[in-house]
DNA sequence: CGGCTGATTGAGTAACCTCAAAATTTGTGG
DNA sequence: CCACAAATTTTGAGGTTACTCAATCAGCCG
């Protein structure tokens, strides 16, 4: 990683950090505090389960913002997936609370909860088609778009494995509602059929 | 729902106020911006798909806060499972953000990611005895207590069936970890075991 | 005691997983 | 630019967990 140039926007200033495709973030253990916005590229934060299983907790894409913790240190991984970069935030030393960073947590606890709701009830399919239409919206309702995460990191996002990710995807493409440009660029030719899908 | 008494604690004087069991306190669409502190009872979050599929968010139990929203109105239901007395506290209105209510709102995300990855990645038999666990130990690590909340409640909490709920009580019955006092009263007979359950 | 609700148990099934192999894509060096 | 190796993705076959449907059982209340 390396510091690209400081930025301002946010006062006071803060530069912003790269992070090459697969460098970690930080990892459980390590000291929070701060928090962070992504400027270009994609995050990926999850656990792991004693005997390797992985859970992948949230994406995080350009202009979003993540790694505040309820504790001093991270409970997760945070890496790059893609070549990113991100602006680091230190959380005021003196205690106080800004309506931001309360707002943020409150949108992500609201995520996180969509998410329960995903992979407590939601079948395969359902899970997909919830997923690509998340992506969509999130980049500004765009029918078309790259996925920066592998269908390992989709799979263990959704609770499924990377077979039935596979073989969603081959389902949704032969039944048209999706088309593969390439392998991580997926076009969402029926999003409102998709969109119902979601149950 | 009644008002049983005015109660000091959190300047300023909120008052206390009584569900009966299965009571509504918010559902999607009510204006949020009140959350409440669980004074007895227990409270259960949840959220409907169209088809009837429920995914229950969240128990919470005595001492407990929820109820904060990202948005202006809620995206749940909120019920009382049994007799409940909940105490109002209203976001201040001058859009100050308390240190407290962040802390809360980044505990509440990190129990919504801890969640996830229970019903994401374990199975029937460690999520039971994850929830098993986590409620003792929300209630001061006892060896028993009862279950405020049915088989159902519990089965849309894991993401599972009421019958499997069943059979894995069974299961963990018959190991000699847990013993059934009543219906809705458990006691964890070897507490390290089933903690180690978890993964 | 009868009727109701909630919980348990049983039998068969379906969705998703596991293991394995083939196909495709990506990266590297010449 | 091509060839080869490594990594990722897809596809296939069979297995397992948890689900569905159904019946029985237990507790509760009038």
């Amino acid at each position: 990683m390396s510091i690209v140039s400081p930025t301002a926007g946010f006062p006071p200033t803060y530069s912003v950090v790269t992070f090459n495709a697969g460098a970690e973030i930080y990892a459980p253990g390590d000291k929070a505090g701060t928090f962070y916005q992504v400027e270009f590229g994609a995050v990926r934060v999850h656990r792991l389960l004693s005997d390797g299983r992985r859970q992948v907790i949230a994406f995080h894409l350009a202009g979003e913002t993540f790694g505040f913790e309820a504790d001093r240190t991270h409970s997760f991984f945070a890496e790059a997936i893609t070549q990113t970069g991100l602006r680091a935030i230190s959380r005021p030393a003196n205690g106080e609370a800004s309506p931001e960073l309360l707002t943020l947590a409150l949108r992500g606890m609201l995520r996180a909860h969509e998410h329960i709701m995903m992979i407590g009830r939601q079948t395969a399919v359902e899970r997909i088609s919830g997923f690509l239409v998340d992506m969509a919206d999130r980049q500004g309702g765009i029918e078309y778009f790259d996925l920066p995460m592998s269908r390992l990191d989709i799979a263990d996002y959704l609770g499924l494995t990377i077979e039935t990710v596979s073989r969603v995807f081959a389902k949704l493409r032969s039944a048209g509602l999706i088309k593969l440009r390439s392998i991580r660029c997926v076009e969402l030719k029926k999003l409102e059929t998709l969109r119902s899908l979601c149950a």
